[in-house]
DNA sequence: CAAATAGTGTCTCTAAGACACTATCAT
DNA sequence: ATGATAGTGTCTTAGAGACACTATTTG
């Protein structure tokens, strides 16, 4: 009985949910894309595999959260293999350098239902319910915890925020009831900078509250 | 590297969650009151696995739900185990017939945070930190799904399922707005049936809407 | 009729969506 | 000044909480 993480890696890129797939190194389903994944170490905390991963296929060391485990007995043609599902979130940016014909961003909704290139086949394993999975649940946790902020660089508009969120929950967002929302949830502080690159009017730059208001 | 089921079973006793807690017959931990769990056969998917678990332990054949896996390393001193937690819910009354000092029923509040009987030791391993994540779990489920009438028996009142609500969220809850809540959401249907046994006027019984209107 | 619970009407308040407006900056 | 985006005010609507009321049944 085998027990390994798998990583789904997500950013958000042209205003889509994009998964990083790779090509697999072993046998089964050897040069296919899939998930990347390792087996847990006996003496590695769960957590600790994930990040692993991560950083081994992603080359950024971010934090995961752990969102089910998949057992079916025979997900794994090889052996019994569970897998713990990890969900790992990047900004683009720091993607873009690991990309290559064995490292590419697909967008979820492409790789939940079809293959992982054009119209390709589909994922091995449960990899396409596994990345269902991990989607739901990060649409869920949007508005309950402050992880999703790991699509975002440290300073942000809220015009990006809420990009984001519309890229999640693949759906329009109001922005007045967004912003008033975020505004006065004490998730944000403002810091005094604007955002320079613009070709318009500056927006203003924040970031996420530090626990400190009681 | 060993996997198991650890089995959360929850219950409505006297207006509060209880957790269904059994003696341990093997060490470590042996005579201690923890929570009833089974390692995971070879052939054998992690619901089957969860639900022989409930079966063996308390009589009852119900629907479970996976909610986390837990995998620190030194979570359990024999080996390294990882624990997939699992969720069963039943109605009090089914339970009454296997309780006895092996089998006890505890308010999740005292499980979580004090032992298993009295203010006794606390629970071995992390199943005090596995309680708290199934409580939590399940207070984010009650409006989401459809999972959490398995607290009640097939019919039931309003007033009924209010009392579970109250219970499972530990705090009390609006009787008009709950009510037009549950009734506008379409999971309940009328049956024609009133509650017999009640002292004063009889309340309209409901039972979950199978699934047929789109 | 008295008691006790079932079920509802009303008012208020909060938050979201729709829409349009004002503010600000680059060129 | 123009253009494009940042940010806000207002109106409406939907839903929840508070409160009190009516309705129904048992004894």
């Amino acid at each position: 009985m085998a027990v390994t993480v798998d990583a789904v890696i997500l950013t958000v890129r042209d205003d889509a949910l994009h998964v990083l797939l790779t090509r697999r190194r072993d046998a089964p389903a050897l040069g296919e894309l899939a998930l990347p994944g390792v087996f847990v170490r006996a003496d590695e905390d769960l957590d600790d595999a994930a990040r692993r991963a991560v950083r081994a296929k992603a080359g950024v060391d971010v934090a995961v959260r752990q969102f089910r485990a998949f057992g079916a007995v025979h997900r794994d043609p090889r052996a019994r293999i569970i897998s713990i599902g990890f969900i790992a979130l990047v900004v683009a940016d720091r993607l873009a350098e690991v990309l290559d014909d064995d490292h590419r961003l697909v967008p979820v909704e492409r790789a939940m239902s079809g293959g992982g290139s054009g119209e390709g086949p589909a994922l091995p394993f449960d990899h396409a319910d596994i990345i269902q999975a991990a989607h739901s649940y990060l649409r869920a946790d949007l508005d309950t915890s402050a992880f999703s902020f790991g699509l975002l660089p440290d300073e942000f508009t809220l015009r990006e925020l809420q990009k984001v969120h519309e890229a999640v929950r693949g759906e329009r967002v109001n922005k007045p009831a967004f912003r008033k929302r975020l505004l006065d949830s004490g998730k944000l502080a403002g810091t005094g900078r604007r955002d320079v690159g613009g070709k318009y009017r500056p927006a203003e730059l924040y970031r996420v509250a530090t626990e400190t208001a009681a």
